[in-house]
DNA sequence: GTCTATACAAAGATAGAC
DNA sequence: GTCTATCTTTGTATAGAC
């Protein structure tokens, strides 16, 4: 028999390739202005074939925010699973994907982008960036609590607290990056972060 | 002889309320999705007529952004120029925008909303976001010295880096406080800050 | 799944009257 | 300085053929 590929919740090539150029279109320029023609002009198709896989720029923004938070967010669980790491390894792979995108020029945090604009967005988009935003400061915390409980930690303030000042440095550090062009500043921040956590 | 009122660069009313609004607008919806019909709803003049104070939004866009880069440079002129203030006390006068911009629930710095969009925006505007930037690090970068010099300050990094880092705080701050409502984050970053300059 | 063709609204902008 | 009217281009979206 034919072998079939098409698994469960299977995307065409062509939908994936959409999806990949969307998102770094919204990580370079921002939701409100990116169109169906700047992709239909990337990848040489046309603006109705690409309503045929996302029948509306709403819908496009949904799964590309989907997307982006799943894969992100099973990797916060692949990280917060292995119990033998210690609580300062898992910091540091928390911060692998911004230290990425800091390679790059122009590329921010997908859900940072889209910070900037939220009032402007969709109630649809709003929703899940608010629930990134919360999500990730909800696992850091969770994080710094294991630190402090394992006596890896010393925190100057409440978990909460200091988990959102290191997301708030992480994502401020990739806006200041991309406006300057400085790219060490990620790599300064998370080196910050980690000597302050160390006990005394 | 009757008194005139025209004083060497002034704008009209109009002019200004077109100014205040769009500044607002950029803040909360960003450059890129917010147009002149916007405006002409909110103000009850039509678009033909803010083309006649601001040809293009281009030019719309630049005067707000020279307006509120030219008012927080003279801040920061007239904070750096009290020569008896201590340098935490500069500081502090330096957060006192951003924590009134934490007050209100959608408002951020008017360069860092455009630093979310910065690859969209006409040429003319990105340097001048671009400028912001660099010239707000190099103040901080001045008064941390100054900081150093005076024996109030004790860095873990060089100025600069330093710098960088409580810019790009600050900024993250603003950007995680409109997506998730916690006005708080603000003053603990800038107490966190104050901590860890202080000398031993 | 992709195309052509088209609809429809919005955005940015201009001309010319008042 | 503001208006009406209009123009052009772009953006989003749909219908229907292939």
């Amino acid at each position: 028999m034919p072998k079939t590929k098409t698994a469960p919740n299977a995307r065409s090539d062509t939908a994936v390739r959409i999806l990949d150029l969307a998102e770094r279109l919204i990580q370079t320029r921002g939701y409100s202005a990116f169109s169906y023609q700047d992709i239909s002009e990337a990848l040489g198709i046309t603006k109705a074939s690409i309503h045929y896989h996302f029948e509306s720029k709403t819908d496009l923004g949904i799964a590309v925010i989907e997307r982006y938070t799943e894969g992100f967010g099973k990797e916060l669980q692949r990280i917060a699973a292995n119990e033998n790491a210690s609580s300062l390894a898992m910091l540091d792979h928390y911060t692998k994907p911004y230290l990425q995108f800091a390679e790059s020029p122009d590329r921010v945090c997908l859900c940072g982008a889209l910070a900037g604009e939220v009032m402007a967005l969709p109630p649809q988009l709003r929703e899940r960036v608010e629930r990134f935003f919360t999500d990730h400061q909800a696992w850091l915390t969770s994080i710094l609590k294991r630190g402090v409980a394992r006596g890896e930690f010393e925190l100057a303030a409440p978990a909460p607290k200091t988990a959102r000042a290191i997301f708030g440095a992480l994502q401020g550090a990739l806006l200041v990056k991309r406006a300057t062009g400085d790219v060490s500043q990620l790599r300064d921040v998370v080196a910050v972060m980690k000597a302050q956590l160390s006990p005394a």
